[in-house]
Order: C-alpha cells, then structure tokens, then sequence
RNA sequence: CGGGGCGUAGCGCAGUCUGGUUAGCGCACUUGACUGGGGGUCAAGGGGUCGAUGGUUCGAAUCCAUUCGCCCCGACCA
C-alpha cells in the first residue's frame, strides 16, 4: 500500500478524553474514530489490526475443530425471553421496537440464539459434539464505557458454543477449547494468565478468564511468580501466614493515640509494625452488625467475608453505626470487648500481643490475644496480598492488573434445559443438551495489545497483529531511489508480505515519527543515503537503539526481510 | 445511579469570574518560495449556529433557567 494513496490520519494530539496509552494510540495513529460513547469507527488500518487477530482466532477454532457460523446481531425478544434474561439482563441489553411495535434488540451473547438452532438440528448423540463459533459485532449498554475499545458499547467478540452427550464429553471439548485459548494469546504476544475466576450468577462448574496483564486493566489477579497458579484476587486462596509475636504476652495495657486513627498512623505513633496490628472494620451483614478483624497489613475482602457469614453481600457501616456499637469514633474499633459477633481472619488470630482499637476515643490497646482476650470466630476473609505464599507451590505471590480477555467455561444445561434442547442417548432417552461457552473480546484485544507494547514514540504491534509486516519510508525521489524501493516492494508483496511505503513528499522527521507511532514490526529506510552506504537500512521497531539498524544491499534485502517476516510469526 | 469536571474551528486550548472592538492562539488545512535523514522556515489565506433551547439586558461565548452530550472516580459488569 502507498502512504499517499491510504486513508492513515495521524495526529500529534489526541482529543483530551482520551486517557489510556492504547485509546491514545489508536487515534493518534489514525486506526479508529469515536463515533459516540464506546462506540468507534475503524479506519483501513484498524480493520487490518482486527482481521489479524480474527485470522488466527479462526485458524485455532477450526484447528480445534469447530465450524463458523453467523449470528444476526438484531433479535426478537422471544429468545432471550424464554431464559428470563429479557428481565435478568436489565439495562445492559440495548433494546428496541418494530414499526409494528414489536420488542427486539441487540444481541449481547448468542446463548440462547445458538441453542435455538441447536435444538432445531441436533437431535441425536450422533450428532454430537459440536462446536459452533461466530465472530461478530456484539452489543452492551455499559452503565460506563470507558478506555477507548477497552470497554465499549459495541465491540467486537468470538464466542464458540459447544455441545455434548455428557458433562465427561463437554470437559473434553473444554479442554480443548482451552488449549486453542492458549495458542491464540500466545501466538498474539501476549503476557497473560490464566485465571479461575468467580464463575458468576450463570452456574457454571468450571471455568477460566484469560486475564492480559496491563496496568490500566480493570481487575485485579493475585498470579505466582514460580508456577502456574493464578486467581482472580476475589477469590485467591490464602495461605496462613506465621505466629506473630511472644508466645506468652504481657497482660493487655490501655495507651492514649488521641489523634491516631489508621493503621498507618498508630504504627508509626508507637513504632510497631503493621503487621502487629488487628485491623477492626464494622460490616453490616444483613440484619446484624459484625466485627471484622484482619491483620493491619491485610485488607478484608468482601466476597469471602459474606460467603463466610453466608449472606449475599456485606458493606461497611457509616460513621453512626460504627459509634453506636463500638462507642467510638470511626479508627478506634478493635475486638476486646466488642459487643456483637466477631470474625478473625485466621492470620490475624495468629498475632500475639497485637495493637487494636480499644472501642474508646483516642485510645488503643497492647498486648490483644486472640482467645485469651477476645473471643471470635475464626475464618479465612482477607484479600490474597502481594507476597503472600502461592497456595499451590509457596512461592511468593504477586499481584497483577488484568484486562479479562477471554472467557471460557461449562454451562452445563443451563439453557438447553430452559430452552428445551435436547437429543436421544443411545438408549432412545431424551436428554439435555450439555453446554460450553468460551468468548474471546477481539477488538478488545487490539487495545489490549497496545497497552502491553507501547512506547513513548508510539505502537510496537507484534508481528502477529501488527496491520502491516513492513513500513518502507522512501526518503527523496531521486530516480535511483524510487527504482529501489520499486523494486523491493515488487519483491516483498510476491513473497507474500505486506508493505506499507511511504512515499509522501514529507520531510524525513514526519515520515519517522509516523512510523514510530504506526508501529509496524519491521522498518525500511531508503534514500540517496542508504543506496550510498551500499543498500538499504533495515530496523526493528522494538529495538530503540538506533544503531541497531543493519544495512543490507538491496538485491537481498527481500530474502532478509521475508526471513525476518517469517521468524516473529507473520507468515 | 452517587460524586467531580468539561462542551468555543478537525485537534489542543485562552477568553466566561467582572456582559461591550471584527471571538483569539498553537497544531492541522490551502497557495507560494526556500528547505530536505527525526514533526523545518518565511509569507499569504480559508475555516466558528461559542453543545441546544428559553430568559434577563440597549447589548450575551460571558449572567439565569432548562436540557442534551462527553470524560473521570465510585457503584455495576458472563
């Protein structure tokens, strides 16, 4: 492709909105245009960047052996009304009318369109398995889009449907649909883990998040630095932590911290660690007030502490309730004589002689033993830190921000229960179909992406993703040079590489900056002074140092560069 | 939905508090000249319903009311 000929609108600024490194990026480099909020138009080399990652999704879904099909994106209430999702999915489904008056919207998952046909024409175990995947745009009205194509409104995703005889057979399929999962992020590039995550309202027995790990990711994983383990820090196991303290400690002592009140604050006013302190945090559960007691250093997490309590969900109580039970003013609540039920995290009923809140303004209390000096029951509800010992193989534990890229697990028979799909057994039994559902967000993934391989200058796209395999700046128009860089384009596009040329009138500043924002894996230089130094100036794009150019001549610099193409993975 | 902020040229912004020249600057764009290996210089230009509606006023980008849109934090999130 010619630069003077392409629709490639860069831009030194980005509108101000727009915060992340990839949202930034992918307007400023000319890949898309916001049309409204979470909504974007892809421009030729956007649309490069998608059908990249939809090439090699597609390779590994039918690898895998599954069939592509498509899915209409706008559709009749009927579908998702029988499953009750019409009502469950609440504002998030876009929905609209006919001219006749008639509820429809658009499609934010196909679950239940996809079990429609399945039961429509899969009617016996012979028929089975099947996996059925679609790539296509999909819709949700995000309470809040945000980061460019992060988290938008109208996004583009595959998601593959399996269907079997028996939860053993869907495990199978699972278990394939995982491996094609890893090969796809790894043959994009990615830094990723895979993570068991909180499977959700939708029931399912197994299932794993592919979490792409960028700092601007929206959750947050507690991943090993040795082995495989990762979790989403949800719901992370803990592993107990060491004794704390004297075995025998001094009897409790009442000290005055009349302006102290965080952790922070105390530990510093009576030079005690952190991790000596009890943490004493009012939660409301339902129709009673509870003391939640962690380790200074630790954090509660709220999922485990109302799991733990058996109820839906927990939230701290105001400034008011806090007095009311404690008798204190918020920052001096602690479990010594605390009137109400108390719940230590098993690694803050292991320090002894802790410091907590003495339940009386501007006073704490030393000394505080679990049993000995309160009373509580002992639980595991604080959030999996940073540096805590892996649960599998106890190696420290480090916490990541991740961008939930794919999604994979068994549904079980979830919809083709509801929905009535099913097929006879070998026995002439009816039964329900059983289910798997594995999405992957592919034009999330193209900011994903740039997220993890960006620089000051601008985009450094892995090979696999990257719009084109080589950007060519042509410098000056001396007929030599346009013969050259002729005739290495010619030779470039026949052995099936891509090639972006920039041959505008620009001076060489612009030209380099454009391509250092564009991003393209492999860069050519050629001008009077190259084809003078004997050839053409060949440079990596991921490599900042500038004398890690090569010069090649340029009857083999095609070979070279093919060479190159094929090695990270673009051909 | 709660909190905060922003709508002025394609983009980035000033002007608004304290109403009053022809609404301004940088980038981008057009024309010309010079220039030519990391966003070059000079000159001349084009481009605005000041988000929308209503009001106050002799006079509104500026004050008031309503409304729409967008961004950030939180809540939410197969």
């Amino acid at each position: 492709m010619r630069y003077s000929r392409a629709l490639l609108p860069t831009v030194k600024e980005a509108p101000a909105d727009a915060t992340t490194a990839s949202h930034v990026l992918l307007l400023r480099a000319g890949y898309v245009r916001r049309i409204g909020a979470g909504i974007y138009s892809f421009l030729p080399l956007g649309v490069r960047v998608l059908r990249k990652v939809e090439r090699v999704v597609r390779e590994e879904m039918d690898r895998a052996g599954a069939e592509e099909v498509l899915l209409p994106a706008l559709l009749p209430a009927e579908y998702f009304q029988e499953t009750d999702r019409w009502t469950q999915f609440g504002d998030t489904l876009l929905r609209l009318k006919d001219r006749k008056g008639g509820d429809y919207h658009l499609g934010p998952t196909h679950e239940e369109i996809i079990t429609d046909l399945a039961r429509r024409e899969l009617h016996s175990y012979r028929d089975l398995p099947k996996n059925l995947y679609q790539i296509q745009t999909k819709f949700r009205d995000e309470p809040r889009p945000r980061a460019g194509l992060l988290r938008c409104r109208e996004f583009l995703m595959k998601d593959a449907y399996s269907f079997d005889v028996s939860e053993e057979a869907a495990q199978k399929s699972y278990e394939a649909m995982r491996l094609a999962y890893r090969r796809i992020f790894d043959r994009l590039g990615f830094d990723y883990r895979m993570v068991s995550a909180d499977s959700g309202a939708m029931g399912g027995s197994t299932s794993a998040e592919f979490q792409v790990l960028v700092q601007s990711g929206e959750d947050i994983l507690a991943a090993c630095s040795a082995c495989e383990y990762a979790a989403n820090v949800e719901v992370a196991e803990t592993t107990a932590t060491p004794e704390r303290g004297p075995a025998e400690p001094p009897a409790v002592e009442r000290v005055a911290t009349p302006t102290q009140r965080t952790i922070e604050e105390v530990s510093s006013f009576l030079g005690k660690a952190p991790e000596d302190f009890l943490k004493s945090l009012v939660y409301v559960a339902g129709d009673q007030t509870v003391l939640a007691v962690v380790r200074g250093d630790h954090e509660v997490n709220e999922i485990k502490l109302a799991r733990a309590l058996g109820v839906d969900e927990v939230h701290l109580a105001g400034p008011e309730e806090v007095r009311r039970v404690t008798g204190a003013e918020v920052g001096f609540a602690g479990p010594v004589g605390f009137q109400g039920r108390v719940v230590v995290d098993r690694d803050a009923a292991s320090v002894k002689g802790g410091v907590a809140g003495a339940n009386e303004s501007g006073f704490h209390l030393l000394h505080v033993t679990h049993g000995r000096d309160y009373q509580g029951d002992v639980m595991i509800i604080r959030a999996a830190t940073d540096g805590d010992a892996c649960p599998s193989c106890a190696a420290p534990l480090k916490l990541y921000r991740g961008v939930e890229a794919g999604h994979i697990f068994i549904l079980g028979t979830h919809y083709s229960a509801k929905m009535g799909a099913t097929f006879l057994d070998e026995k002439q039994e009816k039964r329900p179909l059983v289910m798997g559902c594995y999405g992957i967000g592919v034009s999330r993934l193209v900011a994903a992406a740039i997220e993890q391989h960006h620089d000051k200058d601008g985009i450094r796209w892995p090979m696999s993703m990257a719009p084109y395999h080589v950007h060519l700046t042509q410098l000056g128009a001396e007929p030599e040079v346009v013969e050259a860089v002729a005739e290495l384009t010619q030779a470039l596009e026949r052995a099936g590489v891509e090639v972006l040329v920039d041959d505008r009138s620009e001076r060489p500043g612009a030209k380099f900056k454009d391509a250092d924002l564009i991003g393209v894996p492999l860069r050519v230089t050629i001008g009077a002074r190259s084809l003078q130094a004997g050839g053409v100036e060949i440079k990596r794009r991921d490599n900042p140092d500038p004398k890690s150019a090569e010069l090649v001549p340029l009857a083999e610099a095609s070979a070279r560069l093919t060479a190159l193409v094929r090695e990270l993975g673009g051909l």
